[in-house]
DNA sequence: CAGGATCCACATAGATACTG
DNA sequence: CAGTATCTATGTGGATCCTG
């Protein structure tokens, strides 16, 4: 390992914990998860609450996203068995620390959704597969 | 921070970004971005050599996986006008900066993996409601 | 008010076969 | 070797209707 770095080893980046980061991003790569997280915040909603800060959620996602994070303990469901029915959601610690290690996530995607974006329109202006010389290499930003 | 915020206004975390992080998430939250973009790591891979050491992903989703990051400048591939052909693959310095904030969540998920498995269980054995005397609420570790 | 149930549409992924 | 093309399967999300 010390010369070279070949070895097409499994990783570089982790050992054999690609299988967590996995399970994570399927629960939160979903369309509403990080969305119902953020719009918590640190706040106490109710169900309704959620429903009209969320635009384009349906009843259906945004109950599923709930129970999903509820059932991971992610948010804290409170029901009270009142008339008309409240439910209050509230994010859990864990589910806290969640929000702390998806503001990387964010961060980075303010800092640098722009250079995506000039990539991208990059490489529909040149087409992509331009040959040069000997080695053809697309062009990039960043 | 400092009184108390209710509102109910779009984000707690963000203003206005919850775009961005969700194209993020879009493009990440795939099969096989993440496990590309780990495997890859600093070093320069060929074609074969992804395929090889990516267990499970087919041809066609390697390939569009592969596209996809180049053409968001997130990966170079470099081919070589040989015979038999060679091309190699290696992350940017954008995709980089990806890496480290995507290094956040991997963490996360490390760190709390248990912690949401035994949540997971724990509501698979009392099942999602249980009443109790006024309010009822769901028990979890954390 | 806060969901549960059902049906449907679409996008994504996988298998397979073929090619420059 | 490094892809492309095509087809199919499955999961995910959305709309709608119904209920405690």
């Amino acid at each position: 390992m010390a010369t070279e770095r070949k070895a097409v080893g499994p990783c570089a980046m982790w050992p054999e914990d690609s299988a967590f980061i996995r399970e994570v991003l399927d629960r939160i790569g979903d369309k509403w998860t990080v969305l119902v997280l953020s719009t918590l915040g640190e706040r106490t909603l109710r169900y309704s609450d959620l429903m009209a800060s969320i635009p384009g959620v349906s009843q259906r996602m945004l109950t599923v996203t709930l129970k999903a994070l509820e059932r991971d303990g992610l948010v804290e469901r409170r029901a009270y068995a009142e008339v008309p029915p409240r439910v209050e959601y509230r994010v859990t610690p864990l589910g806290r620390s969640l929000q702390q290690a998806v503001l990387q996530l964010s961060q980075w995607a303010v800092e640098n959704h722009a250079t995506v974006a000039a990539n991208r329109a990059l490489h529909e202006r040149i087409g992509v597969g331009r040959a040069g010389s000997r080695a053809e290499t697309s062009a990039s930003v960043g």
